[in-house]
DNA sequence: CTGAAAGCGCTAACAG
DNA sequence: CTGTTAGCGCTTTCAG
């Protein structure tokens, strides 16, 4: 038997074909997919069957020209090369696959504005946003919020946006690895910092400064950077060039703390962590690996992943801030 | 003046809003968007300034809905946490960027068959797919031929596809790998390979293989095992315990070969390169980390992205194997 | 050159 | 319970 098939979308099986294919009507075809309206259970059955033999698949073009919403999730990021964002996007990935949700990534390039990027991934009427990049100005945030379409700023976030934000919490982790270079005995601490702007590097650290303070202690110095191992080394490189007395080094992440260690061991012959102990952040995989052996704060990124797909499905965007506990990881850079 | 809204899409300038501020058709509209079809000069201005100041987006759903084409390129991958892939996302999402195109990523979950992704992937009426995981079969390849839709097969690639593939030169890259350790004086190399299935694994280490014979040598040993860290270290604790005397090791990627010399150095307390030389494969990012200081072999990724940008423009979908030769990349960690 | 008109595949009223 | 009907925003004939 021939099949007749229309120009456009050759091969492509539609309602219709499965409405004929059943004797039924395409409204009743919509009716059993979206399981909303009456039909009744014969017909239903004989639906159900023919799109299974016809192997239908909807549109997904079709239904959101008419429903005005996708079954996208948008993930927008800018810090791809960083070590911590593999374990992200994997975890983010499954999670939405896991609810049925396809992927749209946005990866904004380098110095692009993510703002200009929010306008193009609305066109998708995308179910929802998840900004992993900080640069989102609230008047972005507020454009997404008039289109009703729900933003959640993931590990990173803008101060000024409205959206709601899921970080690990970084002040209290920032804390955390102050007080295990305290208690091992470290008094002469310096913070080897990330991006400067960003939420994570400045809640680490005023978190870290905040316990220092607790115990009545300054830092011996604090620097910024950025996000990277190269950023480690020279870090170490200046922290020594410029004379500064330390025992113990915080680093913004942990791509960051192995280019420390490498820098302290092999450029200045320095041992860790019996003359410099060190704590790094996120405990992505290098830092369990012998040459590091990395003692870290742990991003709980499954439960920071799950606080997301709750925001994301309901409807409710107030700004909410949700800060899931991070996890001390002792292992061999802090002396005991 | 209080702005109409239809109920569906409220706020969203349509090419009727656009046609009405320039007292035009909305047919006019879309030739000039289209660039095809005639439409007068002045017209033509006044649509495209109606188009800047009004703020007009199309709309894709509508677009592909009549068009049978999305602007859509899907990225299916399975091979997340592999360092690797920050580095060809990245390219990708950039080069694919730069070419207008947006991004549907398909992460396939641990075990699944990519086949059952494709028609997922199809309904999007995607222009093309990049495939970076080994498991398409020819069935599914077929399919999206049928639907007119190019796949290209990036780093991995499975025989019996009929996709055209771009990958980098494995087996050369295996045999300059070989022919660096020989040049060094190593004469009892091993082979601590990857997934044994997949493509790249195969390749480097029958390039190798052949190079060893070309010499007429022949491996101490070859294994398989999976592109990972972990894998690296247990390796190389199989291959002591099991008494091999090997000076030399090829690793299946770097990612191995890191784990390979923590092995090496921490659990053994051996020496690289005096005691063992090793190459690795990639050259992610880790390998030149001071830790490792690794030998390997480059994966010329932006040459790889390219010659994939290409291959999804063209029309022809001939099975052809675009082979980018990679790069010797000397470090420390093969004996001088 | 131009506007009117016909759908793309689908959802959601709306009358039977 | 059901089929008919009206579009969603857009591209593309097809007559003017």
């Amino acid at each position: 038997m021939v099949q007749e098939r229309r120009k456009v979308s050759p091969g492509r099986v539609t309602q219709r074909d499965i409405a004929r294919h059943a004797s039924a009507s395409q409204a009743a075809v919509s009716r059993v997919l979206m399981k909303k309206g009456y039909v009744a259970d014969d017909v239903k059955k004989r639906i159900e069957e023919a799109i299974l033999t016809l192997g239908y698949r909807p549109d997904p073009a079709a239904r959101s020209l008419i429903s005005g919403r996708s079954n996208i999730i948008a993930i927008v990021m800018a810090n791809v090369l960083n070590p911590f964002f593999p374990l992200a996007l994997d975890a983010l990935t499954g999670a939405l696959r896991k609810r049925g949700r396809d992927i749209l990534l946005f990866n904004a390039a380098a110095g692009q504005k993510i703002d200009e990027l929010i306008p193009e991934v609305l066109r998708y009427r995308v179910a929802g946003i998840i900004v992993t990049t900080a640069d989102l100005t609230s008047r972005a945030a507020e454009i997404c919020n008039e289109a009703g379409v729900p933003v959640v700023m993931f590990h990173r976030y803008a101060e000024l946006g409205n959206a709601p934000i899921v970080a690990c919490d970084n002040a209290r982790g920032g804390s955390d690895a102050a007080n295990l270079l305290l208690d091992a005995g470290c008094r002469k601490l310096a913070y080897l910092g990330g991006n400067s702007g960003s939420s994570p590097n400045r809640d680490r650290r005023a978190g870290w400064l905040e316990a220092l303070a607790a115990r009545g202690l300054a830092p011996v110095a604090t620097m910024n950077g950025s996000f990277t191992y190269d950023w480690g080394a020279e870090g170490v490189a200046r922290l020594m060039h410029q004379g500064s007395d330390f025992d113990a080094l915080f680093c913004g992440d942990d791509a960051i703390a192995c280019g420390a260690i490498d820098a302290l061991r092999y450029k200045f012959g320095l041992r860790v962590p019996e003359d410099v102990s060190l704590v790094g952040f996120d405990d992505v995989p290098q830092a369990a690996w012998e040459a590091y052996r990395l003692s870290t704060i742990r991003q709980p990124v499954p439960e920071m992943v799950e606080a997301t797909m709750q925001l994301l499905e309901t409807e409710d965007l107030a700004p909410t801030k949700i800060l899931v506990p991070s996890q001390v990881i002792r292992r061999s850079t802090v002396r005991s």
